[in-house]
DNA sequence: TGAACTTTTGAATACGTATGCAAGCTAGCA
DNA sequence: TGCTAGCTTGCATACGTATTCAAAAGTTCA
């Protein structure tokens, strides 16, 4: 057993807890502590046989290198930080597992955060960058301006999914919302439908702005009325977009439009729901469907959702190509918006002519 | 402009990454470094006013308290790894949002590790440990004995969460799997059902195998033959189950049972939707459905499944309380075996008499 | 064989914070 | 005023690894 020297007495971290170190290692091998650090670093200066020694000999002791420690001389701790908002949206679990995939494999682990109630952005954002953190992933919660300037100062690249912050140079990674929610409103005109009900996500979220801007300019320009088009709050969850639909339409059916747009599909999904089994009414026959997302969910039978792609694995790539962890020089550019093309999938809860 | 000495020439750590430091924070506020550091730690020895002249230089300079450095010294970085596997269930999302805010409410970050195919088990807790996590919490993968006790030797606390392995002591929460299995049989047998079907899902996991055996074993205790107990491989997805389902009865119809176990909700869901959609069955008129976990889909329209619950926020606290992060003189017991009890759900696929 | 290189090696140091220790300070009390 | 007890404070050091620098050991070629 080794003695730790200063490990002694009543202090609060009297575990054990590290194991044993490159030290421990290289006095077993018989080499220096740098030549233990050389043999686990990949293409570090070192002889075939040394490293077999070492190697060895940490295996003897179970060593593990120590991440933090190294992190402190390297400046870099392989580590990204996936700022989580809605869980409840699976769109969002897909989205958290395409990162958490893609950035193992580059040998990086992921800090899960979740954007909590009662927490501002500004504490939230403290809290990623005291883990100093490479990178950070925001697909919740503002960015302020000063928090933005403060990972700028300090070199972390912070890049803004699905969501952007108008007036802010942020980068950002985006499906292309607002045209998706045109799209939508081409499919529903072209099915014949003359009457509308949009199921809005967060108010205060880009987002949902986005589509339903998209969605509302598209039908007001093919001379839709106002008066024809509703606007339900149903908070980007199912459960808000399924009562939503019956406080609204519940008191007075014949106020049902010809067609819903739920922001997303998980409320789409609501809405079909709530005008199913509560309404007792049938789709498209009686009234047409509309998602956004593309979430494996909405394919299944009870949904067979006609929805509008976001191509996932095209901006979980573009993200992190921004993010731009692997390159030394690369440089932050502020203001790039990398906008995605989103695309029509068309199922069973609109006709197509 | 701070001049950092040894920052110079051509290194790949050319960047300035770390912002300013305590001592940086020190020297604007004419205190020492030690007197910033107890700044920022809560309960240590220092003057009201001498804290505020400090917090606000920290503020001028934007300054971040480096949780790598500090967790170098004090050896513990505050942060959980919590080892996912099949995020396709939403029981393990439901599972993973527990986690997340209550650690996050304990100050405490999560690391968030998918257990990928191609690694095994023993690389992947060894990518745990580098990062030197406090504790770590098990939802999927193998647990090796070795490695076990390499947990135990560093005095990393872990925790399986709802698995066990057979033979080893490691600390499990778990629900009260057989019993459950128990529990369903006993719902369906009291609805009148004589044959049966199960959908199993991960062969390797004993959620599964245990839910299995009780809801066999309590079958054969009431006479029921082996015979009337049919096996589909669900995988524990929801497209494993559908296809099961359709590839073992499609062919014959006649051979379906009285009553469908899904030894998890996402598979029930996936065979209840290809019995109603693609053999026209009515549930539960025609055949019986039951499921386990009772994840909020579960009880949304379509479905409206009757199930096992598995109290998820209970679990959570267990195996938090387990872990004992928060009592420095905490030992883990070895083999202790937290089982929570389950509960019987009554929906709607299950009549009950 | 030896000169001119290239590669490998170890000693020393830096990274940013927490903390033991001893000195400085304040307050309380006689 | 003098003395003690308790709080604050700063100095110095430790945490475990990566990296620089100079020295040592190989390698190539004349």
């Amino acid at each position: 057993m080794r003695i730790r020297p200063g490990v002694k007495g009543t202090l609060s971290t009297n575990r054990k807890r590290s194991g044993a170190t490159s030290i421990d290692v290289a006095a077993l091998a018989g080499v220096s502590q740098s030549a233990v650090s050389r043999a686990f670093t990949p293409g570090s200066s070192i002889t075939k046989e040394k490293q077999r020694l070492i190697l060895e000999a940490a295996r003897k002791l179970n060593y593990v290198p120590n991440s933090i420690a190294s992190s402190l001389t390297t400046k870099r701790s392989n580590t990204v930080a996936v700022i989580l908002g809605n869980l409840d949206n699976p769109f969002y679990v897909h989205v958290l597992r395409a990162f958490i995939d893609a950035l193992q494999g580059q040998g990086r682990q992921v800090f899960t955060f979740s954007s909590q109630h009662g927490e501002t952005t500004d504490e939230l954002i403290n809290r990623v960058l005291r883990y100093q953190v490479d990178g950070v992933i925001l697909t919740a919660a503002q960015l302020s301006t000063r928090m933005a300037n403060i990972c700028h100062d300090r070199d972390v690249p912070i890049v803004l999914f699905n969501r952007y912050v108008p007036g802010s140079d942020a980068s950002v990674v985006r499906c292309n919302n607002v045209g998706g929610g045109r799209l939508m409103a081409e499919a529903f005109l072209a099915a014949g439908a003359r009457s509308f009900a949009m199921i809005k996500g967060d108010p205060m979220g880009t987002t949902s702005q986005d589509r339903v801007r998209g969605f509302t300019e598209c039908l007001l320009d093919h001379g839709i009325g106002r008066g024809d088009i509703a606007e339900i709050e149903g908070a980007s969850v199912y459960d808000g977009a399924f009562h939503g639909v019956l406080e609204r339409f519940g008191p007075d059916r014949s106020a049902l439009p010809d067609a819903i747009f739920g922001v997303n599909d998980i409320m789409a999904m609501g809405a079909m729901d709530a005008l199913r089994h509560r309404f007792g009414l049938r789709i498209p026959q009686d009234i047409l469907v509309g998602g956004f997302d593309d979430i494996p969910e909405a394919a299944r039978w009870p949904y067979r959702l006609t929805t509008v792609r976001q191509p996932i694995d095209l901006m979980v790539d573009a993200t992190l190509d921004m993010l731009g962890l692997d390159d030394p020089t690369h440089v932050i550019e502020p203001g790039i918006d990398r906008l995605i093309p989103s695309q029509m999938v068309w199922r069973d809860t609109i006709p197509r002519n």
